[in-house]
DNA sequence: GGTGAAAGGTCATTAAG
DNA sequence: CTTAATGACCTTTCACC
């Protein structure tokens, strides 16, 4: 399920102008309707998400983005993954290299929103120690753009 | 400009179905089709993001995510930052809490191409210390559907 | 390529703050 | 009085087979 050139340039077609019509990337691309109304029937399901991924924390009130690393005792891994699960503000959850340690992302109104909800986080069953930053700015808005430049210039 | 109940619901049906009409959507929610149209003009310039935030990068044949955390001389943070943007693998870049840190998220095709990656990234000038952690499994996948159905459920 | 359907625009009316 | 929602109409344009 590999992704060649050609699907490449319509996602980025597709990121220039995201209410762009099928029949307007086949034009400003050069090729059949019928072709990228094929190919993107495709990629919307193996490289597309979600909507919910355009949808901005900030946005709907949630301004405060952190990264919170927590120590969890390796026996309630599950219980705890559900527990955090249930709050509503963690966004993300990976299981990170090391020893039974999660990294989470969530997002918070305010700092006082935070400090209570890291309390939560660190209530929640199985979790041992918690470490979090606060991000300041986002320096380098999320992107894929660069990856699918390379991939529209290979072949 | 503040998000109200009527737009969080816009956004969760589309969140179910990202393909839906304005139609569809308006007959759903039991609105004018006039509306919904309206509050998707409106949310297309403050709620939601690029289309490129819907590109899996996994999918993309770049299935490793890592978190790395640097540290940087603090004098040559724009630098450094400039730097890490010629990286199509980075993803993201936060400035932190705690003094002149940076994280990043970044993506590589195998673990070689991590540790390639890591090496080019603590070349870059600026760069002091380099701290990365691999996501082994994203436990909960990135979402915002909890918070827009505590949204829609308000007032 | 043809056809059914939706988008997008405008407007007058109505409701609510 | 201002902002927003609504229903009606129209034309253009697209998605689908």
């Amino acid at each position: 399920m590999a992704i060649d050139p050609l699907d490449a340039r319509i996602l980025l077609a597709l990121d220039d102008d995201p209410d762009a019509t099928t029949l307007g990337v086949a034009r400003r691309l050069g090729v059949a309707r019928n072709t990228v109304q094929a190919r993107l029937k495709r990629l919307a399901t193996s490289v597309l998400r979600g909507f919910g991924q355009r949808v901005d924390p900030a946005a709907l009130g949630y301004p405060l983005v952190a990264f919170v690393s927590l120590r969890i005792s390796q026996s309630s891994q599950v219980q705890a993954v559900a527990g955090l699960a249930e709050l509503p503000e963690v966004i993300e959850v990976h299981a990170t290299s090391g020893d039974a340690d999660l990294l989470l992302r969530v997002v918070a109104r305010d700092t006082a929103h935070l400090y209570r909800l890291t309390n939560r986080i660190t209530n929640v069953p199985g979790v041992q120690r918690s470490d979090s930053a606060i991000s300041l700015t986002e320096l380098l808005p999320a992107r894929t753009r660069p990856l699918l430049e390379r991939l529209a210039q290979e072949q």
